[in-house]
DNA sequence: TATTTTTCTGCAATCGATTGCATATTCAAA
DNA sequence: TTTGAATATGCAATCGATTGCAGAAAAATA
């Protein structure tokens, strides 16, 4: 019932006793044909309900149209707002994306980077997952003629094209915010070092302590922080101290500043007054909380649309080995209640 | 610079003065190979660094092990959601994923969808876009032997497998809840009624209405409410009227019941005691609004797996038509603090 | 030892679309 | 009318992996 044979172009050709090298200039609009023979072509294509197989054509051609994506986690905002982004353009360019999720695990992302290749995906599109400890497959991708590009959590020693945000300069500025607001004793809940947007956003941390003359306190430097309960419990840690900080600087997620923010109401401390917060990554909730979290936004989207971009401008059909390039996004702070101690008084 | 020729079966048949076929038989683990030289195919392979060229072996094979999707936003947490749950299935066995995404658009569906068919994918698993006028393009793809299976919002009419939320209990099972907490003029937030999910959800609404004998009142029946701003404007209507409604079930979804909370609060009405609310979809932020909000939660991830599992064990590699099978997962009303009137009081 | 069975490998076709080259036809310029 | 260019179409090879069939070699059985 199943293998209803498919039309092929073999099909056409035998009904219009013309061969398949006619139909296939015909329906690809290249090279010579005669334009009765054409419309001809076309009409019994489309009567015949004929669907042009990709795969063939792809093998002969060498090329798909076809982007594959890996990130960590498909459906985490950050992560589908650039999917999202990306298919805005490509789809545009008449590309295909193939989706692959490592699920922060680095067997399977390498696992996911080798069907990719295995499929002849045109370029591979990666953002590392959290427990990477090697990047021998991406030099794979490059070893195989693919097209590499990077975006958000990046293999910096690899020569790539990368997009990324201004993960330390955000960082920066929300800590001078937070100073800014009176705030002096400043903790810093971190995600794992091995990956650079967590590092940069800790290099902006100590910059901005630095930058006003504030000791680093080890103390109040919290490692892997980056989940809800996480961030619940490091603050619970925090709170308690005999002097405990009065900010703390979610800088892994905005699900970890929630759990900061749930801990320090439940324990009796007031936000902003007491306590100054800020997330990162501008999540819808942030909006709504009480008070309002302020954050950082990462403009996931056009995060997307510049890879996208990248990829046609820079890559595209141009068969010369390319000159890595990063293109940096500058997140942007949004203050709100959380942090604004200022305003409230 | 770019095109490095690629290694084939071809290179290490010439290697070890083979030819493809023992090759490609040692690779595939099919039919019979010397152990000897299987072993050293596989160690020249892996010298070689060679990636199978799955193009040549689907065109031949016939088959892609390959699934395509079609969702109205890839960045809508329910569709990434349910992503998810498929891909924790297909990667498991072995197949890959090709994401697309309608934008809500009958147009952008149909060429999705067709791209998909170009691409040979194994089966093609839809939710259809808002504007969806006729399935066409569906009925295509079963006429092309590509399986199809059509989840949440599904062309009732198209006979194929499909998996779907039992959408009319669960508001049946809401307005009950509402009712029960002594709300007794119930408005509802409707969707585009030509979608499945959002029709059903109006008839749970009757049954419930009728259930308990309480006239429906059109006048606080809004048609798409399905954003926040709409929701929010159908709400300052709403509220204006000379006899508001005491209670809002926003059928369409919790960014609606969002809106609706945002300006009953600031229309300075109680919520709850004033105002009992209803959202659905159980998004994250439903429970850090204050107050929470009550919800309705789909089981997004398994629905994602439901669709995997039924195409692996329905559709497989059987070779049979299939009898159309519906499998309905029952979602789960969350009674949160914006509809417990009685609990307050 | 003769015969059958099993194992191993190669040949060549196949999947469907594309394209360089060759041949044939048409049309226009000389 | 002749010549050259432009247009149309066909032939056959190609992309890389798979597989039915056939022959050869090895192993098992009579």
């Amino acid at each position: 019932m199943k293998s209803k044979k498919r039309v092929t172009i073999y099909d056409i050709a035998q009904r219009l006793n013309v061969t398949a090298s006619t139909v296939s200039r015909a329906l690809s609009n290249n090279g010579y044909v005669n334009e009765a023979t054409k419309q001809l072509v076309l009409k019994t294509a489309a009567e015949l309900n004929y669907k042009r197989n990709t795969l063939a054509s792809n093998l002969r051609m060498g090329q798909t149209q076809t982007i594959g994506v890996v990130v960590p986690r498909i459906n985490q905002n950050f992560f589908s707002n650039v999917i999202a982004g990306i298919e805005a353009i490509t789809y545009q360019k008449g590309y295909n994306l193939i989706i692959c999720q490592s699920d922060e695990l680095h067997e399977k992302e390498v696992k996911c980077v080798n069907t990719l290749i295995n499929q002849h995906v045109d370029c591979i599109v990666i953002s590392v997952s959290a427990d990477s400890y090697n990047y021998d497959h991406l030099q794979n991708v490059l070893d195989q003629g693919i097209r590499l590009i990077q975006f958000d959590r990046v293999a910096e020693e690899l020569e790539t094209l990368k997009v990324i945000n201004d993960n330390e300069q955000a960082s920066f500025e929300a800590i001078c915010h937070l100073i800014g607001q009176g705030y002096k004793k400043i903790a810093l809940l971190e995600g794992p070092q091995n990956l650079n947007i967590f590092r940069q956003r800790k290099i902006g941390y100590l910059r901005a302590l630095e930058k006003f003359n504030i000791l680093v306190d080890e103390t109040i430097v919290v490692e892997n922080a980056w989940t809800k309960e996480l961030g619940a419990e490091a603050t619970r840690k925090l709170l308690s101290l005999r002097t405990p900080p009065d900010a703390i600087f979610a800088s892994t997620s905005d699900f970890s500043a929630l759990g900061v923010l749930e801990v320090a109401t439940a324990m009796g401390f007031k936000v902003p007054t007491q306590l100054g917060i800020c997330g990162y990554s501008n999540e819808a909730f942030t909006e709504i909380t009480s008070p309002s979290i302020t954050t950082i936004d990462q403009f996931s989207v056009n995060m997307g649309t510049a890879v996208a971009n990248l990829y046609f401008d820079e890559l595209g059909n141009k068969d010369t080995s390319v000159t890595p390039k990063t293109i940096s996004i500058k997140p942007e702070l949004i203050v709100r209640a959380s942090s604004s101690k200022k305003s409230q008084v």
